[in-house]
DNA sequence: CCTATAATAAGAATGATTCTCATTATTGCA
DNA sequence: TGCAATAATGAGAATCATTCTTATTATAGG
């Protein structure tokens, strides 16, 4: 299915507008390979105003659409929702905030799924999702 | 080993002394039978200071006896590190942001273990941590 | 082509965290 | 034990990402 068909569809089923701000930021979230932050977004296209880019990545996030990711970094990072992109974790740089994606191999990701079910269980649970980050330093910042 | 002695030494080879707050501070989060906030460490001993209280605790992470968890609450949590406790990982509930301790099986920790050891060498990243979460709702939320 | 409603954008407000600096405590040495 | 020199403390100010407010602009549907 169609970014734009999705969009349109998973905004109004919370009665929101894919409008043209919107569909820039999925534009930018596209075209970019991993996660950004506002800042990043802000520079690469300066015709959106900042408040606007903030209330609309909570209104993607809301319908579903961008996901926000929270690290140690002052800055929050976004991206494509999993069910546009695929499954997948992050390996994060501490120096310098970086956020790439990587994937697990089919085998430990569903064994994992599966450990996870039932510790949810235990606790009484309802899951949402799980995340899996890497914290370490990549080789620019190891120099 | 004891806490104390783990702590004087680990201060001390930054340079740090272990003085009463910083005591204070470790066995708050020892008492803490899971992550808790500057505010609940805040409510549960009305003698520290709020600044002293944030410095205290950065000196701690630095000095790698405590861990500083961000998630989408708005408040960080703290605990105790994984050398004083063993490593684990974090379910969440979202609504109320309350954060508790799950173990994975010996197995499927040592496999993810390897994987992501895979994984780094691949991305030249050297790894310091990984993090796993659980995102959801507690029973107390669903109702 | 109206009218009601939603989205936008500029800037103000919020609030967790960090910083400043004067005061207090501690350490090592004479 | 007493005295610097240095470190830690705490009160409040400052910072800064994010959220809120509100007047203006755009859009959808009759």
């Amino acid at each position: 299915m169609d970014i734009d068909q999705l969009a349109t569809s998973q905004l109004s089923s919370i009665n929101q507008r894919y409008t043209t701000n919107r569909r820039q930021l999925i534009g930018i979230l596209k075209e970019a390979t991993k996660p950004i932050t506002i800042n990043q977004i802000l520079e690469s296209n300066s015709d959106l105003a900042q408040s606007s880019v903030y209330r609309n990545l909570a209104v993607l996030e809301q319908a579903g659409l961008v996901v926000r990711i929270i690290t140690n970094d002052d800055h929050a990072h976004y991206e494509l929702a999993e069910h546009i992109l695929d499954h997948h974790h992050h390996i994060i740089c501490s120096p310098c905030g970086e956020i790439l994606d990587f994937h697990l191999s089919e085998k430990i990701e569903k064994a994992l799924e599966r450990s996870l079910k039932e510790i949810a269980d235990e606790f009484g649970f309802s899951i949402d999702k799980h995340r899996l980050d890497l914290l370490g330093t990549c080789e620019d910042c190891t120099e």
